[in-house]
DNA sequence: AAGTGGTCTAGACCACATT
DNA sequence: ATGTGGTCTAGACCACTTT
């Protein structure tokens, strides 16, 4: 039978397993590999950059392969929309507008997102729900010179979240995780004691080099995030 | 010049933000859109598994290839060794071990990682620091019918995270992100006050099919954790 | 049965980093 | 200058799914 690249792979992590190539070691070149395992040069780079991608080695043109020193699995997650979220976790999805404004850009933003002082912006605060139950409060901001559509929606039964989607396909982002002490108002919408802690995330979009949105999630007490690596 | 898939790649993503190929429609056959760019076959096929691997497209044999309904870019991001992250970040890293003790595996732990209840595992609570500041408060449990060799470390001057990486050199795992209010011990030790919000990752970590180790980790105060998308 | 993606091969040339 | 990885090509056969 021929080789597969999987196959591959798996003697790699066997080799670095039983120590025959420690931890921050070289590997031989790919020519020399692909020799001695009976396969394509294709097939012995796949199997090496799958690991690349893997976390686990490093390469560098003309220096070589290497097993990282400290081999870390990426996690890797997909922040879906909030209705699939909600949705595959088997509840029903509903959605409440709380507040839609159109205003200046205030300077804080303006730090986070790239747009200039005094643009405007459409605000918007509204609440995800599961089932009965509060899932997730959203506070965005949505620069109405990159998506000027925005300006004649009303978000009165569609989130932003879901409706941008629509707008710009994919882009760009950065997500930042971190926790919170419930403030007041936010507590009284998640059905949260005040300053219990909420998970939240932070996410900023951007489209080329402009940026598109930012907007601050705040999950229900106890909500967790789980991740394969 | 020949046509990259980056190249490729970069087309594709432009057609559907142009809505040629709208949310959820169907591509055509590799072998159509290799000739219609002119590049090989392989050359489409690696970047259009890209785009799979990215969360942009779904590819199934016969059925061929779509526009996902919701493009999710794959969040990823490496959890590395506490001593990488504070060292990266330009700070000098310390470890102080609480408490060690080897005890019969109680039952709320046997229910997280297969291992049967009474066996004997490793429980360690440490602190990690950068610089002088409480940087992580770690609650570890190792199971030592996978890892016997810990039995004989003394976890005074390295922590278990960098020890266990020495011996199991990567592993599969799982992360679940959560937000929690500081027990009163754990606010002690991060100097954070009573209840204050505090990051919180629990990792699970599995060889083929032996659970290796469960830790909880606790950031300090106003930890974050970003990631690109 | 037929169409589509999945993968392997053998060969080639290029790009980069070190010497 | 040289060695190593990065990528493209053209062709082949296989595997899965749907018709």
């Amino acid at each position: 039978m021929r080789i597969s690249y999987r196959d591959v792979k798996a003697e790699i992590l066997n080799r670095i397993r039983n120590n025959t190539w420690p931890l921050g070691s070289n590997l031989p070149s790919e020519i020399d590999l692909a020799k001695e395992f009976g396969c394509a040069r294709a097939t012995m780079n796949r199997a090496m950059r799958d690991l690349v991608d893997d976390g686990i080695l490093e390469r560098k043109r003309k220096a070589g392969t290497k097993v990282k020193q400290s081999p870390t699995r990426r996690a890797q997650f997909s922040i879906a929309v909030v209705r699939d979220e909600v949705e595959q976790a088997g509840a029903k999805y509903s959605y409440s507008l709380i507040e839609r404004n159109v205003l200046p850009a205030p300077s804080w933003l303006c730090e986070r997102i790239k747009m200039k002082i005094g643009e405007p912006v459409l605000h918007i605060k509204c609440m995800h729900y599961s089932g009965k139950h509060p899932y997730q409060y959203e506070d965005r901001w949505v620069n109405l010179d990159v998506v000027p559509a925005a300006n004649d929606f009303d978000f009165e039964d569609i989130g932003p979240n879901e409706w941008l989607l629509q707008q710009v396909p994919f882009t760009d982002g950065e997500l930042v995780f971190s926790a919170i002490n419930a403030p007041e108002d936010i507590a009284r919408f998640l059905k949260a004691p005040v300053d219990s802690a909420l998970f939240s995330i932070e996410r900023t979009t951007w489209l080329e080099d402009k940026s598109v949105t930012y907007a601050q999630l705040y999950f229900a007490r106890d909500h967790k995030l789980t991740s394969r690596i």
